[in-house]
DNA sequence: AGAGTCTTCCAAAGCGCTTTGGCTTTCCTG
DNA sequence: CAGGAAAGCCAAAGCGCTTTGGAAGACTCT
């Protein structure tokens, strides 16, 4: 059933008919309701190939996937994805993944902007001046970072959470324990978050004089295996640290296996604050210790970036404005005053 | 620049350039080249708005997303995406989530199939009898199913690994070892996968004349916490048991946990193998003792169901051809003779 | 040389929708 | 009641591609 047999069937134009169904103003209550009516009935739904032909709307959000076989995705991406599709699914909004060479999204991004294969798209894990930002704000597409990138000279849209505030919180509670030595089990430095998470610790040390040193910061992966690496290397050291803020769940399971191997615990020997994605199948609470954390759902954020880009798409926003959600820091049996 | 713009150019009507660039027989090899030559020189690319209007295909594989807020999508979905979408990059594939209502995922399959919104679409984590797997095949697009349903009075191509098998050899290492009480931690026992490998511990018991207690299988959700919870009902009943087969590696950290607060020990106490599907920020091996499992990469399966699908869009494979792959059994610390 | 067969190309008809520009009709106003 | 505005509808022109049904010319064969 196509726009015109059904506009055949009322004798009416497809003209008339198209334009009663959108809702468009030069067309009769009692007709458009004739339409609306019939369409019902018959099941139509228009071809959204030929729509988009026609309008260039495709009711698809993309994101463009890093892919190799060297290439994980990060497993935040599912809970993010978990908000993302709640939202639009009640918008009747698809996403579409375009796999890419990690090394090369630029090829991917253009063509789906110059294919028009999505209304808009939304960038994930920037990085300073990351050239993706750079891209989709030169070709015009709408957009929205999750996250932030920096070193700009211009604006754009971001929906991030206060990476520095939550680490700096978490820093000065620890060092309002006591402890002086503090390590920073961080996700990779290449990206805005890490850094953002290192500044806010090295500032909450330096409002009482001290320092985060070199040796105490880590900079990897965030796998289990590469928290259980770090702390062994961490507590193994001379100036070992009294207490470790840890970007992930995930490696936060390494760290406590570390200190368990080193026959020490949380939080006597070694204070723990973790960063909670909240994931629903593992729970800071749960840890043997419940694990103070940082706590921000990427879930909700998901949401949020499917709004905004909903938003964007039909018009409703527009600008750069950026917003940055302020995290919980909640404290839990892992954090005590330093040993000694 | 579009087909019109290029045919003028080369002074050919848009019928040819067409051709010559879809590699059809009717024209010049002579012209083909000029064309291409002109294509690629003015960076001519078709319109796949309009390609699909005119031909039907969309260069796109479909998957629809249960989505809800107490809907959470599994994190073994982002390894399988991983291997999916690393084939599917290769071959200029995309992929297209739809979130549907959990509850109703029909109106969403009958939607893109309907829509023609794309080329071929799979389906994951089906029961027996699953609906959806009924309703792709009167549809008539192409598809695959990752994992397998049963009850139908029809054949479908499907790619699953030996669940059964798999839990079959655990379990008789496990009974070989004169383990007598065994117990199981499957995920939901609604879905096959939990099925099948309940079925191949209860296999390899009965070979042994032993059973599997009504109170020694549990079917939860893969968490962490239904790990734990699981395994402290399982070891404070009077017979508990002193092994225990898990479904996933998420739980397994949970039975862990459990096993030490009560002051239990592996394998000391009780043997544990649990199936891993290979992640990489969680490995078996860096349990604190190392853990038995059976092994199974998701992420090729992810990267041969994009093998499959590709092939059925392209005609390559036709037919319902099931596959099943073997699954590993790699031995590790966590097991050891039953205990007395 | 005439008939038949390829080869190579083209004009035009879709695919199904939106949108422009215009044409009636009706309804007010003064 | 003439004149103008507003309402309601339509025909047709795209959107950019593929594909059908020829047609013209070159080539082969007898």
């Amino acid at each position: 059933m196509n726009l015109k047999q059904l506009s055949h069937m009322l004798s009416l134009s497809q003209t008339t008919v198209s334009r009663a169904l959108n809702g468009y103003p030069e067309v009769n209550e009692e007709t458009r309701r004739r339409v609306m009516d019939a369409a019902k009935r018959h099941g139509y739904r228009p071809n959204p190939s030929a729509r988009r032909l026609a309008t260039g709307k495709t009711g698809m959000i993309g994101y463009v996937l890093p892919t190799g076989t060297s290439v994980d995705i990060d497993p935040h991406f599912v809970e993010f994805l978990s908000g993302l599709g709640d939202y639009a699914r009640s918008h009747e909004l698809d996403l579409v993944l375009s796999p890419a060479d990690a090394d090369d999204q630029e090829t991917t991004y253009r063509r789906i902007v110059a294919n028009r294969q999505v209304d808009a798209v939304y960038i994930s894990s920037p990085r300073p001046a990351d050239r993706r930002v750079a891209l989709v704000n030169t070709l015009g597409i709408p957009f929205i970072v999750h996250g932030r990138s920096e070193g700009f000279d211009f604006d754009y849209p971001f929906t991030d959470i206060d990476n520095e505030g939550a680490f700096h919180e978490a820093a000065r509670l620890l060092v309002q324990l006591g402890h002086r030595r503090l390590a920073l089990i961080n996700g990779d430095d290449r990206e805005t978050f890490a850094i953002h998470r290192e500044r806010g610790v090295r500032r909450a040390l330096a409002a009482s004089g001290l320092t985060l040193g070199e040796r105490h910061v880590c900079s990897v992966v965030m796998t289990e295996e590469n928290g259980y690496r770090a702390t062994r290397r961490l507590l193994e050291q001379s100036d070992a640290p009294t207490a470790i803020a840890c970007s992930s769940l995930i490696m936060a399971l390494g760290v406590v296996r570390a200190v368990r191997d080193l026959g020490l615990t949380i939080p006597g020997d070694l204070s723990l604050i973790a960063h909670d994605d909240v994931f629903p199948w593992l729970k800071p609470e749960n840890f043997s210790v419940p694990l103070s954390t940082t706590r921000s759902s990427i879930r909700l954020a998901g949401a949020r970036v499917a709004e905004r880009l909903a938003a964007r798409i039909s018009g409703l926003e527009e600008g750069a404005r950026g917003e940055v959600w302020p995290v919980d820091l909640v404290v839990r049996g892992s954090v005590a005053g330093a040993p000694g």
